[in-house]
DNA sequence: GCAAAAGTGTTGTCGGTACACCCATGC
DNA sequence: GCATGGGTGTACCGACAACACTTTTGC
């Protein structure tokens, strides 16, 4: 018979945030060995009476003290060497939050924080190519849905929606093709009120659609 | 603690086939309580070396007796009732074959088939839920990738091409605006050989890209 | 008045869709 | 010669990309 009984599952969580112009991957550090002191995407087992997607909502509140976020199931992961402590497959999770949302930190690990998509750490287990998976699933999704709504405040102006989707693909977008796509698509609707309290010329706040 | 030790993971798998202008699957019929007498889709337990991948390969081979075949990890269902035997969770794939290929029949079903995707019976587990999905990321595929290269012969025609697709999708399509739209994407290649031994008209036989 | 960001139109290209007739062959 | 499927072209439309200047405000 084979090795059911030690056969575990696990969710791992690619949780992104933009600030200041960069697209952001939450991380913690590890207290368990063999990964003692490595960083690591944020996880867990999964329990006797939830899915998959249950057990991700209980890790980023337990692990991170966050609630209510964006969270869509990405891909299973299960090269049997994936984790050096034992066989556990991987159900790879997309989530998504605003950077106001502030993090508590938990005793099970000895750090946790953000990184910039482009220096990340090295990483436990097969997280780096999880990671990139998760990157790449963000940036397709962006373009055809409004995934986008899960990272910005309920209005917004469209300056501040191009900066996102700017920082998120890594591209420069040209403003007046970027106004007429995201009006005529319906994602954004106009709010009538406008930006105050700033310098420069008020913008108008949008809210999506 | 949680029941960890008794979670199993299995994969499913969503086999297609097209004969006869039909889009079939196929359906085992279980011998195992409590859904003995019950169609559902073929699928096992994962074992300890494998990925889910392997895994989905092994069970086609050993459940059907055929190899070789297309094959994509699609979504991972968790629903702790999904299984009224105990709790496992199920990895769901994707599969193509062509319809020459011959099954294997095994005494560890009660009986093995192909149905019309209009006409499933009724499905142990949350097996019509994941038909229904791979269904639908079928139809996808099918319009922006070349998957249909593995329910068709090495060669064929546009004409041949044109049905599958329309068997596939569920509709009609326009044979000249199909015609340009596969050659223009390079999806297929004119070998420069003929269709011999038809009735009518000889059609030109082209290859996948 | 100047620095900074907001806001706005036109043109060309391309991909998609709608639509109907003649062609080559086997019988 | 006829039945059958093979093979072809044009015209319209909507989506997208390239491209630069004027407006509004705070300082």
């Amino acid at each position: 018979m084979t090795r059911q009984g030690v056969m575990g599952v696990a969710v791992d969580l690619s949780i992104f945030t933009v600030q200041e112009g960069r697209l952001e991957l939450l991380l913690i550090r590890m207290k368990r060995a063999p990964y003692t002191g490595r960083w690591a995407l944020p996880g867990g087992r999964i329990r006797g009476g939830e899915t998959v997607e249950q057990a991700a909502v209980r890790e980023l509140e337990e692990k991170a003290g966050i609630g209510d976020v964006y969270l869509e199931q990405l891909y299973t992961f299960s090269e049997p060497a994936r984790d050096a402590a034992g066989r556990c497959i991987s159900v790879a999770h997309l989530a998504l939050i605003r950077s106001e949302v502030q993090l508590r930190t938990t005793d099970k690990y000895s750090g946790i924080g953000w990184f910039p998509i482009t220096r990340l750490p090295p990483l436990a287990f097969d997280h780096k190519q999880i990671a990139a998976y998760a990157i790449k699933r963000l940036r397709a999704k962006l373009e055809w849905t409004d995934v986008a709504r899960n990272l910005l405040e309920p209005t917004f102006t469209l300056g501040e929606l191009q900066r996102l989707y700017e920082t998120i693909l890594g591209k420069e977008l040209d403003s007046r093709n970027f106004q007429r796509r995201v009006q005529a698509v319906g994602l954004v609707k106009d709010t009538g009120r406008m930006r105050t309290g700033q310098a420069y010329r008020p913008a108008r706040l949008f809210r999506f659609a």
